[in-house]
DNA sequence: ACATTTGTTCTATATATAGTAGAGCAAACA
DNA sequence: TGTTTGCTCTACTATATATAGAACAAATGT
């Protein structure tokens, strides 16, 4: 997995860290039961902190996409990452719906904005961009 | 226009404020030259501070959706807005990619996805929710 | 002409988040 | 047994969020 840091972005690097862990997940290069590297060597390897990390991993963990095993280490979910729920596509809904506003706003169609979520599918699987 | 702010939440009130003016300016309730309340009396009727409101007028005026007019008052941008600019379109596409991204990680498909942001323009469209 | 309203600007305070830093712990592992 | 592991603790800095009050000068309403 290659991962890339924007330390100028406005997006927090342990946010940055946990979508390309994510878009990894996507792809299939992050199988359920894959173990990731511990916190220290990641950190090392990126040339963060410890913590940021960590920060990453407990918020992947809530999400339940990943397992972090105490005193011993951090794998995918083994059992695999089940559908959403309805709640968990109520979320995804209302973080959408600013962005969606926004476009709207900016006369962006209906199918503009439907195009532009299919090409989006396409990059994340393909790990373009 | 009705308002509705939630103060538990945990996207800053500014921004729920700017997000639903924006549906307003979607809706055609806001229409360009339409004038906005002053900061105070929109305070005021709202119960938050001053200078929230104000922020939340600073970021519709970067966005360019608003114009400030110093000591006189805020319109909707009179000469209307004009359609998303390509630079325009790649932010909103970062913006979406991340939550795009937990959604296939969820398992759903492109076209669950796509179904989503069409139930969420019509909901906008028509000030449901 | 005068009083009100306007957005702006300043200081101030409190809380939360983000990021880094170093140290120590106990359990798992080789 | 010695290393590695995630966990925890304190500590510090910077930024974001939200509130609060005061003052300013220009636009507005009467």
């Amino acid at each position: 997995m290659f991962i890339e840091i924007e330390s100028n972005s406005d997006v927090p690097i342990y946010l940055q860290l946990a979508h390309q862990l994510m878009e990894g997940i996507v792809r299939g290069e992050l199988k359920p039961g894959d173990s990731l590297p511990s916190v220290r060597a990641f950190a090392s390897d990126l040339g963060m902190n410890m913590h940021t990390v960590n920060k990453t991993y407990h918020y992947l963990e809530e999400k339940e996409f990943i397992q972090i095993v105490a005193k011993s280490g951090v794998i995918i979910r083994p059992s695999g990452i089940p559908k959403a729920t309805e709640e968990e596509k109520q979320k995804l809904e209302a973080q959408l719906r600013p962005i969606i506003t926004e476009g709207l706003v900016r006369k962006l169609s209906e199918e503009e904005l439907v195009e532009m979520v299919r090409k989006l599918v396409q990059n994340i699987e393909e790990g373009k961009e």
